[in-house]
DNA sequence: AGCACGCCGACT
DNA sequence: GTCGGCGTGCTC
């Protein structure tokens, strides 16, 4: 039998299968999903294994074997293998790195060379007579085996006596494949089986024991095996006593693998199923149906904030469950709080698998390892949950399926919803995308007429009433322009100051959302306009308070806050635009004894740190709730009655065509955060801007009306959901022949196309065009870390062979790419624009 | 990605 | 005459 791996290697030359044969001795051991140890050249590396089959086409005499099988399970299922092909295909990356996003980190190969001493020439040893070395001769024989690395720390000096002596052959060099983490283990008492034997072995004890008989004690009343440090706390005893036990053989002391269980010390009472309203219920009885059949289906949930999602959600995948079925629940990484977690546990208890991004490597793989072998039935988790290796699927549900952190913005990079859907197409299982706001592109789909692909049938449900009739909070717009003509200089308005006073005299909680983290966007000075900016990237620094320094939000490079300004010498210089930290600043200064909790990504860093920030403003001890986006998603307290948007244009102004519905979408979910309890909420949205159509609808809680306005937009435009796109950016460090490189790809691409028959957009064709191409333009952000950015878009309607011509254009600056060191980064259905 | 093989400049 | 530069091609 023969396997077909893909190895280790993300390079266009190493993209495809290579044949090994499978030795008889592996036989049971090697399926599709398998991950195997293969020598591939002169190294070896890890594998997965796509394909078993009886007859290999490839020359016999140079199929080498698979060496050994990695995991006692394969960790890929074939249906995960086949959805990492398409995922390769789709969105344009290498096989291996498809299939590595599918595997915990702690699974991702870690390669060790080790070296040691040959047993073949033994004889000839006596001529090797260098004196000087023989330390280092000994101390290989002695060891075994050793690492490269580890011998060069000992004798820095002997790298090159090391070459030489593996090339003549005294050393033998091997790399094995080991993984990054090892599996927790923890010591663990075991009493013996016939418990009986205790009560006399307790008799034989003398008096002066009085520890081990507290033992034997313990484990008569509790026959269970206890880890070592359990019981030694509970019982105050030492380690010496349980030893001393151990060695007479009276219980038995072993290592045994446990979880990491991140929620070990917390419990979730559990939940019944609520009462559903007549919406909720109108919205479950087709999905249940859905469910029931095992139909494919794609439900879009559009239910406005506090229209109680959730619950549907709840009892979709209880329904799932009666089925014998499995369901992933995928949120987007800030709204998996401890209150969401909570949720889910409370009604389907330990049935549940939890991962994030912040969780430990350890404890990721142990939550990993429940789902692969069986012992939960639900996933909640955020983007890569998508690849829970389930074989039961029975509902995958998105939670705010328009967030952009569901698309990696690294290589992989897939949208989870698209892989959602196209997983539960393959297994026919049903999907729910809910939102208040849905996408455009899921939109679009749901109201039927959209881009035609394959037979994914979309439904649309609605729920536009709040749970128990509370109404929508009141928005008031305010006009910074206003503002400032009315001599107002500050960054709150006369309203939101008013408000926020409002609500400490009254002890009532209030959220501000400001897009921006630092304290100011930019640095620049009066006298001669200079504005400082990175070095490395085309970016202005933004002034942080604590460290008092320039940062670049880009690639992390600090400089010390300037004094005068770096052109002229000039003291004029200033701090320009507002971040959180300056509000943090301002709101002490106008409101002394103000209790301030600020989010964003320097706040939240440490682990665990966002839920001790939020369970602090839960618990009531801030007033202010002060942060980036991450306080717009999903957080529902009682006691927030106002929420206050400190600049709404700064998404708005972004040069990015979803700019109007990012704004859209952030402005309702903030305001959703107001007044979800007893308490009448409040919103204030500051903007210079206040006519626009985004901030009017959302202020207004009018999806259609935006919609309606957007989607004309898009029309007009070319964007999607009436077009799709691709983005490929090209990226070197030096600026001409990036120009040049850019516009060669251009053209390649163009000539392909026509070589293709593709109807191209020409600006006075009668013909419908099937493909136009943007560009090349320098990129948004036109230098990152030193190199430049150019890139072009690619609009095109109808189906993917337009990738085609991006993996055949990609393909001839291959050599390029690696003689020059140009990058070519291509994104199908870009995100972000940069 | 690594690594070897292979063909042209500055050195014992 | 060699040592070594990195261009090209291969890895089952």
């Amino acid at each position: 039998m023969f396997a077909k791996v893909i190895v280790d290697v993300p390079a266009k030359q190493t993209n495809r299968p290579f044949d090994y044969k499978i030795p008889d001795v592996l036989l049971e051991w090697v399926e599709v999903g398998s991950r195997v140890a293969v020598s591939f050249g002169p190294r070896t590396l890890q594998g997965f294994v796509v394909e078993v089959f009886e007859q290999s086409d490839y020359e016999a005499s140079k199929i080498k074997s698979i060496e050994h099988v990695l995991d006692l399970e394969p960790p890929l299922t074939p249906e995960l293998v086949e959805l990492a092909h398409w995922i390769s295909e789709t969105y344009l990356c290498h096989e291996i790195t498809a299939l590595q996003v599918m595997i915990p980190g702690a699974l991702k190969a870690k390669y060790e060379r080790q070296l040691s001493w040959s047993p073949l020439r033994e004889e000839e040893e006596a001529l090797l007579s260098f004196p000087e070395q023989n330390q280092l001769i000994a101390h290989i024989k002695n060891k075994g085996s050793v690492t490269f690395e580890a011998l060069l720390a000992i004798f820095p000096e002997q790298g090159p006596w090391i070459k030489q002596l593996l090339r003549t052959g005294f050393l033998i060099e091997s790399q094995i494949v080991k993984d990054r983490m090892a599996k927790k283990k923890v010591l663990t008492i075991f009493p013996p089986t016939d418990l009986s034997q205790l009560a006399s072995q307790m008799e034989q004890l003398s008096d002066k024991a009085k520890r081990q008989k507290e033992i034997l004690q313990f484990l008569l009343e509790n026959s269970q095996p206890i880890p070592l440090t359990e019981l030694m706390l509970k019982l105050d005893v030492g380690a010496s006593a349980v030893k001393s036990l151990a060695d007479k053989g009276w219980v038995e002391l072993k290592e045994i693998e446990v979880y990491r269980d991140p929620y070990a010390n917390r419990s979730f009472p559990r939940t019944q199923p609520l009462l559903f309203t007549e919406e909720q219920q109108q919205v479950f009885n087709p999905i249940s149906e859905a469910v029931r059949a095992s139909r494919h289906q794609v439900f879009l949930l559009h239910g406005v904030t506090g229209s109680g999602k959730t619950e549907v959600y709840l009892q979709s995948i209880q329904q799932c469950l009666d089925q014998d079925k499995e369901a992933i629940v995928l949120v987007p990484e800030i709204s998996l709080t401890p209150q969401m977690v909570e949720r889910f546990k409370g009604r389907f208890g330990d049935k549940v698998a939890v991962l994030h991004s912040r969780l430990s490597q350890g404890e990721r793989y142990d939550e990993w390892r429940k789902i692969s072998l069986k012992q939960v039935m639900v996933v909640i988790g955020a983007r890569s949950a998508v690849f829970a290796p389930f074989t039961k699927l029975g509902l995958i549900i998105i939670d705010e399926e328009h967030e952009a952190s569901y698309k990696q913005e690294e290589s992989p990079k897939y949208h989870a919803r698209d892989v959602a859907i196209e997983r539960a197409r393959r297994q026919n299982a049903s999907v729910i995308l809910g939102s208040a706001t849905p996408s455009l592109e899921s939109y679009y789909q749901a109201i039927g007429t959209g881009i035609p692909n394959e037979d994914s049938n979309y439904k649309l449900l609605t729920m536009a009433e709040r749970v128990q009739g509370r109404p929508m909070p009141p928005v008031h717009i305010v006009d910074m322009r206003e503002e400032l003509k009315e001599g107002n200089r500050s960054m709150f308005s006369r309203g939101l100051y008013k408000a926020i006073e409002e609500r400490l005299n009254k002890k009532e909680q209030t959220v501000l959302l400001l897009n921006r983290r630092g304290y100011s966007t930019f640095v620049m000075c009066r006298t001669c306009g200079y504005t400082v900016g990175c070095p490395h990237c085309d970016i202005s620094l933004t002034y942080h308070q604590n460290s008092k320094r320039l940062r670049c939000h880009y690639c992390g490079y600090t400089e010390p806050q300037p004094h005068e300004c770096p052109s002229c010498k000039s003291e004029h210089i200033r701090y320009f635009g507002t971040g959180t930290q300056k509000v943090e600043d301002e709101l002490s200064k106008l409101f002394p004894g103000i209790r301030v909790i600020r989010m964003d990504v320097d706040t939240t860093t440490e682990k665990g740190s966002h839920e001790k920030w939020l369970n602090l403003f839960r618990d009531r001890k801030a007033d202010v709730l002060l942060g980036t986006q991450m306080v717009a998603k999903g957080l529902d307290f009682p006691d927030v009655t106002l929420v206050g948007v400190i600049a709404a244009d700064t998404v708005l102004n972004l040069p990015d065509f979803r700019a109007g519905e990012r704004t859209f979408q952030l402005l309702t979910q903030v305001a959703g955060r107001a007044g979800r309890h007893q308490l009448p909420g409040e919103v204030f949205i500051q903007t210079y801007t206040p006519e626009h159509y985004s901030i009017q609808s959302a202020s207004q809680h009018d999806y259609h009306a935006f919609i309606d306005t957007e989607l004309d937009l898009r029309h007009s435009r070319g964007y999607p959901p009436y077009y799709r796109l691709i983005l490929v950016t090209l990226s070197h460090e030096q600026l001409a022949l990036l120009v040049r490189t850019a516009e060669s790809y251009v053209s390649r691409i163009k000539e392909l196309a026509r070589e293709a028959g593709i109807i191209m957009y020409t600006g006075n064709s009668n013909q419908v065009p099937e493909l136009d191409i943007m560009g090349p333009v320098a990129s948004p952000i036109p230098r990152i870390k030193d190199r430049y950015r150019f890139q072009c878009m690619l609009k095109y309607r109808g189906e993917a062979h337009i990738s085609n011509l991006v993996r055949k254009a990609t393909a001839f600056f291959d050599d390029l790419c690696r003689q020059q060191n140009l990058q070519i980064s291509v994104d199908v259905d870009p995100q972000l624009l940069q």
